[in-house]
DNA sequence: CTTAGAACGTTGCACATGCATCTACATAGG
DNA sequence: CCTATGTAGATGCATGTGCAACGTTCTAAG
């Protein structure tokens, strides 16, 4: 239930970043674990984690972020077989253009796509799976 | 938030299907649509918009799974156009075995990726999306 | 210093997927 | 009957992804 709602979700998240900001779903990721990490930066290693992505595909993602503009690689000073990929100013700039896109498509397409009384029900299930919250019972 | 946690749930999930039954998630859930209907069988259409794939993606998958015993395509009576996609009693086996694996990654995955306090925030996200519960207020 | 092993990121390959297109069949209008 | 339009599935192609393997660099042990 939960798993076939998130997939439309995602699906529609994608599609409409895609169209609006020429930005796939994993792009906007990216974009933002490197906005709110210091300096706008993060080791290749640390953002696939943080992004769920394989180390290939992570390299393959910033190739093509890197091609738009979007984020560069730069030299890691303390490790040099490591890297960092950097928000470049443009990337920001397309970030923030899309996060309204994506707060709005979030709560859109989550209340569309289950309806109220269904997300009452998963909300319940998840309540459920959390067990009893510890100030009560 | 919620993206997230279903990302490394989905990933989980898969790799843990594939190792111990050689079913991919879409394959899973592809048997499971096809169980739960009425002489196990669905239209190719119908089918690919309960799984959210998209045609072709089913067809593809539909050769997989037929390939492998699990599935049969049978034609459809009343339109020469139509496809019925058939669960085998090899893929009704398969299914029954891998359904434990499932519900039991979906529990520990969920609980190991977001803590039950967690959990209990995004129910309460969820609730508050989903608006006050119809009898109360 | 030298060597062995680990870690970081990239690349070759295989594969699943979606979009656009195609064919076959169905249905409506003449 | 014949034609036009729509629908069901399949296929060509491009793309994004992961796994395994690789080269480079770091770290530890001698």
């Amino acid at each position: 239930m939960l798993q076939r709602a998130q997939a439309r979700i995602t699906r529609a998240l994608e599609a409409e970043l895609l169209l609006g900001h020429d930005l796939a779903l994993a792009s906007y990721d990216v974009l933002t674990r490197l906005a709110e990490s210091p300096d706008r930066r993060l080791r290749m290693n640390d953002l696939a984690d943080r992004v769920l992505l394989s180390r290939s595909g992570l390299t393959r993602l910033v190739d093509r972020l890197q091609r738009d503009g979007l984020v560069e690689r730069e030299a890691c000073p303390d490790d040099a077989r490591g890297l960092f990929a950097v928000l470049t100013d443009d990337g920001a700039v397309r970030l923030a253009e899309a996060t309204p896109t994506y707060l709005r498509g979030i709560r859109a397409h989550l209340l569309g796509a289950l309806g109220a009384d269904e997300l009452r029900r998963c909300a319940a299930v998840l309540a459920g799976l959390a067990g009893p919250p510890p100030g009560e019972g």
